[in-house]
DNA sequence: GCGCAAACCTGACAAAAGTCATCTTTTTGT
DNA sequence: ACAAAAAGATGACTTTTGTCAGGTTTGCGC
């Protein structure tokens, strides 16, 4: 399948305002612009593959992508989902290792891709981007350090109620009383996520269905009640 | 018990070869030297708490202290034990956050204090520690995707096996044909370290023992055969 | 050195979650 | 539109791990 080329002006892009190079000065801005090549991908396709060298930065346009770890036995340990505005890849160009992960399109995507030499040049001479890029760096290690916990402690079902609220914040459309999560996941990707078998979720996910906290919508998951399932997931309810 | 001040010039601190402000300029070098506050903590004391603001950051200069989250049921689980050379409480600092964290001290430490105007002053005026500091964060952050994946797929045996070789690597004091693992940890703490009751903890270290893999010298571990503890880790040996 | 508390250990049991096998439904490619 | 493949669902069973309850040992303050 051939790549399709499109492209967008960064200043004109959509979710600038909801990106890390938000703010950046029309120079710096163009310069990132200048360089950048973007392309479409199809569900299925592969960014980048764990074990390789990055050789520069992804920036989402449109889609979704799973950035996932796979385990001997083949598994996927789902890391992180990115969404338009998202960086893609960051983590290990900025500490000059080999991707620890694969990232793989959920739903057809846009992405633009910078060099690693123009992406460090605007890092290096500008001081306030460089910390913004920092703190999101940092936020992002603390959202870790609270998945790592709730791994650690929280059953399936905890962490199923738990994960699903996550998605419900970061993807979801409000409707009347409830929200629906704006992603096509499989049963297998929201096991991936969670950390658990597929059959697992499946049948967790019947439960929550018959005590009314969520419905199913095609592929898509709505959330009924999400005090309820703030409860399940042993979250302290306001 | 009142806190015992000491004081070491940064320049001549032990660990200064192992941290990151290791390659300031002298200048840079005093200019955190001049505003720091040393400390010496007994074993069992705090030296952040999970939920306040950091107001500097911590470098460790002897000892060692565990970071941990408490979850709901009042369980530990220790996100990293810091040892002399490491910074500690960067994370919450660099992201404008609370701690989401406590830290408390294992083995009597030694802790210098850097006010977070002075390190942040440092960090603005010093592109290249920024560089480096950036470096050690997002390695740091691949080492917690690593730890997210392990913990999701593998099982409590294979993460204590796991976590065994990691103390090894860090802590390990080699022997003849064995290595000697410096961290006086109770059963307790090396659970919270892998995720799992301390009841699971104690069973399975017996078993490595019977198996030859381990011995108990006083509080400590001695890693005896590393390579079927690897096996014991889900591994690949070479 | 004594007594108390904490840490460590063991066994029995229960609950949670994984695995496997099978079946149905949905999606996809041609 | 159809066949094949993938995804979803369900039941039976096993394994892993947590929990509880009861013991012993160790370490520490006085």
């Amino acid at each position: 399948m051939a790549k399709v080329e499109f492209n967008i002006a960064c200043s004109l892009c959509d979710h600038l305002k909801d990106s890390l190079f938000n703010g950046l000065s029309p120079e710096d801005l163009s310069r990132i612009n200048n360089h950048k090549t973007c392309v479409q991908y199809k569900k299925g396709q592969n960014i980048f593959y764990e074990g390789t060298r990055p050789t520069g930065l992804y920036c989402m346009n449109a889609g979704k992508v799973k950035v996932f770890k796979n385990n001997v036995q083949g598994k996927e340990f789902i890391i992180y989902i990115a969404k338009p505005g998202d960086f893609l890849g960051y983590r290990a160009l900025l500490s000059e290792e080999f991707y620890q992960a694969t990232a793989t399109v959920l739903e057809d995507a846009k992405i633009c891709f910078i060099p690693k030499e123009n992406f460090f040049e605007v890092l290096q001479k500008n001081p306030v981007f460089m910390r913004r890029v920092v703190k999101a760096v940092c936020h992002e290690m603390g959202v870790m350090e609270e998945k790592l916990a709730e791994l650690a402690h929280k059953s399936v079902r905890e962490r199923l109620a738990a994960n699903l609220l996550m998605l419900k914040e970061t993807y979801g459309m409000e409707g009347e009383g409830s929200s629906l999560i704006d992603l096509a996941l499989s049963r297998e990707d929201l096991a991936s996520i969670v950390g658990t078998a597929t059959e697992t979720v499946i049948r967790l996910l019947s439960d929550f269905k018959s005590d009314g906290l969520i419905t199913f919508e095609g592929k898509k998951i709505r959330v009924l009640d999400a005090k309820k399932l703030a409860k399940q997931a042993d979250l302290i309810v306001a």
